[in-house]
DNA sequence: GCTCTATTTTTTGCATACAAAATTAATCTG
DNA sequence: CAGATTAATTTTGTATGCAAAAAATAGAGC
């Protein structure tokens, strides 16, 4: 039938990024191409937090059946973006204030190590790829785009975790990323914390340039602790008290 | 008043042991049991790095079908314990040593933290406990007792983990230490390095004791490049054909 | 004898089916 | 009508069955 083993082109669907888009699932990795929009789903809020995952109708949302969906389910909750509930299924993870404090000191930690580990680590061509993404960021916080100053500004902290050269770094900060990505409501900054958050990172650009691991760690940690102040301060206000424990479905 | 639904004995397999033997296996989470003994199996190197983890053959052992130790195999990848190879089931992770560097750098940043935070928010009770842990300690390396002093070491590592007061950073650290444990079992320790590492203790209590954060990130780090530089001569002399793939890339 | 190909066998992946539990609705009693 | 008990429905959890893919085996050609 066919030739032989190895000439059969390979599906590469590392990052459940599949170029094709096609209504039928490709026939490779369900689980894979499920967790990947589930997560997606929680990070984007479209399964809010609190909010049950159904399995019968989260199964017909995506057309798969019930087995991959739970399986899929599964590896969301060791990534810690669900909760189990025996016997009562899965939640969205919903973080109380004392979760995100915790959540950014660790991501503080880091962050720090990274830039630390970039400082000794980084090459010439990352560098200057950083200080390109860099001008962009200045370029949006001018335009006071929002959106495009935080994808390009989440750019550059990857940038520098990649730039630590360290895979398990990287993944470890992804995980416990991840969980923060859900409460990326793009609420607008206050103007003068973002004025600061740019200055951070241009000094930032300065210490990587230098080669100074000390002065990297330092700004990157103090750069996370205002972060976490912002998102804190910002949680205070949008939630007041009343935390809706089970939201309504959020089904189309 | 506490009437049907109340009363029935409520099964609690909270850290997955379960007293019940082999046969009728309770019904509570069965998933989550076999998530425990295969973790189990992987971490005491029952299941060797790199075997495969054939699905009908760990079915029959743990005397459950296929679905939850699918679901369960999902969860150990999640956590980085095994690798998912598509079409091909799974296999017990096997560290290079690139990657067992790697994960100590970044244990060694985690330890650092953890006790930078101890060192502030440590109570007297949990120091006292930790004292009491580390004279153990010292009788057990006075004895040569290396079983003894490995529990007691990761007790201390833990207590001083939990005296951090952060639950994100606790869950990161096991997890990240989780794929080390299976370097755990063999492990002879040198003369040398061993009273070295009685020595790093030492100087871990007494700065706890005064509450000295920098120190107690700075002696915490040391501590673990040491432990680093320990293990990876002893995989070195151990298997000198240290091949096979690595813990799951994250490319962008 | 070896390699390459074709066939068989095994194994993984997914869907369906059934049982237990939980949730909701309905009925009954005071 | 309130409250609780029971029945019905939904939902989760597990097992089984079937199709596709990989591995193992056998066979043909050199």
């Amino acid at each position: 039938m066919v030739n032989t083993k190895f000439d059969k082109p390979i599906f590469c669907i590392q990052n459940g990024i599949m170029t094709a888009e096609i209504i039928a699932i490709p026939r490779a990795a369900l689980h894979e191409q499920v967790a990947y929009r589930l997560r997606l789903m929680l990070v984007e809020n479209r399964i809010p937090p609190g909010a049950k995952l159904n399995e019968r109708e989260l199964s017909e949302v995506l057309n798969v059946s019930r087995t991959p969906l739970r399986e899929a389910i599964k590896m969301l909750a060791a990534e810690g973006l669900v909760e189990l509930l025996p016997n009562r299924g899965a939640i969205a993870v919903q973080l109380t204030e004392a979760d995100v404090l915790n959540t950014f000191e660790v991501m503080a930690g880091l962050e720090a190590q990274s830039g630390e580990l970039a400082a000794q680590r980084i090459t010439d061509v990352e560098l200057a790829e950083i200080k390109a993404v860099h001008y962009e960021m200045l370029a949006a916080f001018t335009r006071r785009d929002l959106p495009a100053y935080y994808r390009l500004n989440a750019a550059i902290h990857s940038a520098i975790n990649l730039a630590a050269k360290n895979p398990v770094l990287t993944l470890t900060y992804r995980q416990v990323n991840a969980r923060l990505q859900a409460l990326r409501f793009r609420s607008n900054q206050d103007g003068d914390k973002w004025k600061a958050a740019v200055k951070e990172h241009e000094q930032m650009i300065k210490a990587l340039s230098a080669r100074d691991a000390v002065a990297m760690r330092a700004v990157l940690m103090s750069h996370l602790i205002n972060k976490r102040d912002v998102v804190v301060e910002q949680l205070r206000s949008a939630a007041p008290t009343a935390i809706s424990k089970t939201i309504p479905n959020a089904s189309t």
